[in-house]
RNA sequence: GCCCCCAUCGUCUAGAGGCCUAGGACGCCACCCUUUCAAGGUGGAGAUCACCGGUUCGAAUCCGGUUGGGGGCACCA
């Protein structure tokens, strides 16, 4: 087994992120991000973002822009890349885009090539699939069979004749290949296993393996930091970066996070897509401190960690090897604390999107206070306030006899609960509809009336909101004012009286 | 099939040979608070540290094997 040429940790740190923009911001590639992020913080090292883009049918400019919106909502920065800091690319080794770096690849190639490290191969897909078949009805590892490297030069002409276009395979190295890993220490492979893969496709397109290789080396990555899936993978990276005579950086793997089945977390089989919690109002703090703890910890039992402060604390050298599920309900935990975290002029920011423009400023303000510790997300204030958006005869539509009526109780009784809160409601004037106010009076005739305080304020809080469940009471009837509130309590009683007049 | 990685409550985790009759958090259950729902408070159930062997005076921690799970093996990334 042959070492490395050259010893890593010779370079400065700096790691990069390398999204493919085939899809939008992954929760896998975010957490993939984060950890590179906290280490090149932790270490005051480089940031560099690279967009992998050579496959051009799958990548779009919108998967892009969704990835780099996404990780700017994260809170997540980088050095160098494509719209450093929300503005302009930026750093000495772009362009951040593989799709502009040919040149260098096309250069690179040629040099294997030229130095019998790598061969064209006129193999068809069909060919390689007869081939991939029948190793598996042998129970041979699939690889390829090395047919076009024994090619004469008449067989060679004699393709090349034909018009076919031939793809570069890497001429793999049958040796054993060691590295230590960040995260997993001594890994050992043994790349006779590999077989020589393409590195440059039939039609000029230059593919990962290859492309991942070069553009670290040109960006002086001293780290590579990704996930498990790419473990098996990096033997051939190694084999590359010696054949090409480059720097061996770090490698750390850190693990995968999961479906709740434990496979690697799909779009299949869970909600992937950074956007959609995003859209759901998942907070971007809570979900970069959920996403820290997906493998890591402190080593304390502090779990409330700012991105700062993470990165303050970050060190690989703990991270897990074990997958993690992704937790959907710890990341509500988590999202609820940061959201009552928040004061009430920043949390009525962050609900503004969320809630009808027909709830103006100074209402989501007021209405902050009321639904503050009933959020998980902020897209749940949307239901709860949506009684104060609603008409009065939207809110009547919802009115059922089986809601209105507490209990234990008659349609009667909640009648004459409607009444007496219409009763000692009535005299009092806008100014004076306030929820203190509007509390002492409905506790006061429910007391009078003998009954008990909950079962009394049931038909109200159905008749003021449509449903059972709602902000506090008092506080909701302040907010809808005077007029719609006794408007909906007397649309109630109509409803409770009109449910009397028929027959049970 | 071949190669590689992994293994502490349902879940996220603490644990770096004695501090562990295994700690915290989420979730779950009960009670308290209470105008619904939440939030908050208190308490509880929940892990023979996957299994088997070894090393050691002593192992969740080190070693080997077994089992189970996962990942990779593309002219995708």
């Amino acid at each position: 087994m042959s070492e490395p040429s050259t010893t890593p940790d010779t370079r400065p740190v700096r790691v990069r992120m390398a999204p493919s923009p085939t899809g939008p911001l992954h929760i896998g590639t975010a957490r993939t991000s984060l950890y590179n992020y906290l280490f090149a913080r932790h270490v005051g090292g480089t940031y560099v973002l690279r967009i992998e883009d050579t496959d051009q049918a799958r990548s779009t400019a919108e998967y892009e822009s969704d990835i780099i919106d996404n990780l700017h909502w994260l809170g997540i920065t980088w050095d160098e890349g494509p719209q450093v800091a929300g503005g302009d690319d930026r750093g000495e080794d772009g362009p951040y885009r593989q799709s502009q770096r040919w040149d260098l690849y096309a250069l690179e190639a040629q040099r294997l090539l030229d130095a019998g490290l790598a061969y064209h191969c006129w193999c068809t897909p069909d060919e390689l699939d007869e081939v991939r078949r029948q190793q598996e009805r042998d129970h041979q590892p699939p690889r390829y069979n090395g047919r076009c490297l024994n090619l004469t030069d008449a067989d060679r002409a004699a393709l090349e004749a034909e018009g076919r276009k031939p793809a570069l395979r890497f001429r793999v190295p049958a040796e054993k290949v060691t590295f230590d890993d960040l995260i997993r220490g001594e890994v050992e492979f043994d790349n006779s296993l590999l077989g020589d893969f393409v590195i440059v496709r039939a039609d000029g397109v230059p593919l990962y393996h290859f492309v991942v290789v070069v553009d670290d080396e040109a960006m002086l990555i001293s780290h590579v930091i990704r996930g498990e899936d790419h473990l098996s993978n990096t033997p051939k990276h190694i084999a590359l970066i010696r054949a090409l005579g480059y720097t061996e950086p770090r490698f750390g793997h850190i693990p995968l996070i999961l479906n709740s089945d434990r496979s690697k977390m799909s779009k299949r089989k869970s909600q992937t897509a950074i956007t959609a919690y995003r859209e759901q109002g998942y907070l971007p703090e809570a979900m970069v401190n959920f996403l820290a703890f997906l493998g890591w910890s402190p080593g304390t039992e502090e779990e409330i960690f700012t991105l700062e402060e993470l990165a303050a604390r970050f060190d690989i050298g703990h991270v897990h090897k074990a997958g993690a599920i992704f937790d959907q309900d710890r990341l509500d935990y988590l999202n609820g604390v940061y959201i009552r975290h928040l004061t009430d002029e920043q949390l009525a920011l962050r609900l503004r999107p969320f809630l009808p423009s027909a709830l103006d400023d100074s209402s989501v303000l007021r209405v902050v206070p009321l639904v503050k510790e009933r959020l998980v997300r902020l897209a749940d204030a949307v239901e709860l306030v949506a009684f104060l958006t609603e008409t009065d005869d939207e809110v009547a539509s919802r009115y059922d006899p089986e809601q209105l009526v507490p209990k234990g109780r008659s349609a009667a009784d909640a009648a004459r609960a409607l009444e007496l809160a219409v009763a000692v409601l009535s005299p009092l004037t806008d100014d004076d509809f306030a929820a203190d106010v509007l509390e002492s009076r409905c506790r006061n005739a429910a007391e009078e009336a003998g009954w008990k305080p909950g079962d009394f304020f049931r038909p109200l809080r159905v008749a003021v909101t449509g449903r059972t469940v709602s902000p506090p009471l008092f506080g909701s009837m302040e907010l809808l004012g005077r007029d719609r509130t006794l408007a909906r309590l007397e649309a109630a009683l109509r409803r409770l009286g009109a449910l009397e007049g028929s027959p049970a």
